[in-house]
DNA sequence: TTTAGCACTCTCGATACGAGAGTGCTAAAA
DNA sequence: TTTTAGCACTCTCGTATCGAGAGTGCTAAA
């Protein structure tokens, strides 16, 4: 089916590229008038009706011009597009903005769901990056009030988790701190697995942390925990798409529904390797919920001690080739940052 | 103003009662005709100019029904409606939902945004309960790697802060247990004004340290920080006033931009004492961002102790009462839950 | 293979028009 | 004084009509 002409290519991209820009099907005159085509517009049109036929182009209607189908969106993304690169201005302007929000995790995850919402006119997603493998690091019991005590995990990564413990009877701090010094001596550097298969003799008060530790464990590598930032909603509702509030409420229930959400993070970009940036147009026919979406995901930190996603979502009819450079740039700036954190 | 008659006061709540309902201007005859008001249209029509004239009422043009005015929403609801409850059945099953969340903070709080907005069909906003006045609890410093050192912070009521900090040179973790003891031993329940006015030598370790230790008791004290959990903003796009993207946008403006919400949830209702629901109509000319929304806000918590904001957001065509004693209780469940887990 | 020419189709905005709903006012009735 | 009946008037909204404009597909010639 790639028995595509030159100039078949080009009036494709062409049309892509202009219908990105005014949302308004694109017309064989129109072409002819505004590129150097050194054709007729009858040859277009012959030409159209070729792209028509292998999928790539539609009609809303009779006598309307042609506009992209997602076919053909993918392979302009595929094979048409070329590869795009931010302005270094533009890159610099972000890398200062990073830098100057200084070590805080939380603030650069606001940073990056901002930056890729303002730069692609779109919405974002940005989770924080989290241990692919947790690991015990180290234990804090704190007696707070009465039997209630809170229990500080610290994993692999620096991921901290808290949680509340109701003692059967109080007890001291004292006793507290040795306890958890001895968990400390004890689980230093093991995975869920290696402390499920300790043979050591527990008092119920041990075997409950030690449970509680398990789960810790076991729900951060499987589970996406934690906020996800998001930015730039607003920015999908200015698209002409949207105009109709039915199509509208699905994009945010995307972002609503948490489970949608995990899902597409961690299932869509798993396989993946970190430098590919994922294109996602019109849910694939895997996501019923983004029929009418594109999503533009990557993987972001340190390959196997702590990794995040980001991505944007937008119409279908979305400037890919700034979006990606875009989403590109973002993620490899915080896996530099991640690192830099991670390995001194 | 205030002389109304009864007879006009009843025709504003029903205009308004069913404006709430059907989104369409009520014209008199339809009064008439669907509830025993034992009088002519005509009359319900001198009523509904007096109505207008007091500034209850208005036309969306002539020779159409009325609507109520911001006012007559204003007066409607700090005069004319009743104090409702949510069905004991309808309470039971939110306390049972919340019982089999368990002792988890993060999901109690997801937990509540999903029963707002579910309950109220509409937007809904929460943010954790926080220390009013912040102590300091304990102090844990643990190293990762390299230079970098994990600072764990523990506040009065539960709070955990943690934070990345950089060493001039390497320590063994061992000394840096026996620092992090020596700063719990001196700091144990001071807030931030008296661990500035401490008169104790502190080489630059320990300098670092105890700044950061300010930065956070400050910072969380005069500021929101964490997450702003929300859900059913697809609730809000449904209704017909939100047809117009332009409006829709600004909703969804309103619950992207951080500043504005923590002023939001922390300026308006701090004046208020806990057990009242503040409602806020049209933005009350103080918000011009909120000039198309309602919100009926509570704050929840242990006074004193901990305190959280959580929220409604809405058209101003909103059904008031449903969405109040759904704020109500939801905030009076939540805190009972927060006075649990802080006072054993 | 490309082009000119042309009939045909479809959308879109403007215009007109009538039905329907609701009002405000006046004058009579209670 | 309050309520009511009656009526003229206004405004919206849905529908139908119409013509301009855009764009196509096809045919036949270059």
């Amino acid at each position: 089916m790639n028995n595509l002409t030159e100039r078949q290519k080009l009036i494709l991209a062409l049309i892509i590229r202009d219908y990105i820009e005014t949302a308004q099907p694109i017309g064989s005159r129109y072409l002819v008038e505004n590129y150097n085509l050194n054709v007729s517009s009858a040859t277009v049109r012959n030409d159209m009706l070729a792209l028509s036929e292998t999928g790539y182009l539609r009609q809303p209607h009779t006598s309307a011009g042609r506009i992209p189908t997602e076919d053909g969106y993918r392979f302009f993304v595929r094979q048409l597009m070329g590869h795009t690169e931010l302005p270094s201005t533009t890159k610099r302007t972000i890398v200062h903005q990073f830098y100057q929000a200084g070590m805080d995790i939380d603030r650069w995850m606001r940073l990056a769901a901002s930056v890729l919402a303002h730069q692609s006119q779109a919405a974002s997603l940005v989770t924080a990056p989290r241990s692919e493998r947790s690991v015990f690091k180290h234990l804090e019991l704190i007696s707070t009030r009465g039997r209630q005590v809170l229990m500080v995990l610290v994993l692999s990564g620096g991921e901290v988790n808290q949680q509340m413990l109701t003692l059967a009877e109080p007890i001291s701090q004292e006793r507290l701190s040795i306890v958890a010094q001895s968990f400390n001596d004890l689980l230093l550097g093991l995975d869920s697995e290696s402390i499920a298969a300790l043979s050591v003799k527990f008092d119920a008060l041990e075997q409950d942390i030690i449970t509680l530790i398990l789960d810790d464990l076991r729900h951060t590598s499987d589970m996406l925990t934690g906020e996800i930032y998001h930015d730039g909603l607003a920015h999908v509702l200015t698209e002409p798409e949207f105009e109709t509030a039915d199509i509208a409420r699905n994009a945010l229930r995307v972002f609503e529904e948490r489970q949608l959400l995990e899902d597409l993070l961690t299932r869509t970009v798993l396989s993946n390797d970190l430098s590919g940036v994922q294109v996602l147009i019109g849910g694939e026919g895997n996501w019923e919920e983004l029929r009418d979406f594109s999503i533009v995901l990557a993987r972001y930190g340190a390959p196997g001690l702590a990794t995040g996603t980001l991505g944007v979502l937008g119409p279908i009819r979305m400037p890919y080739g700034r979006t990606i450079s875009t989403v590109r740039f973002v993620a490899s700036l915080l896996s530099d940052l991640v690192e830099d954190i991670l390995l001194e």
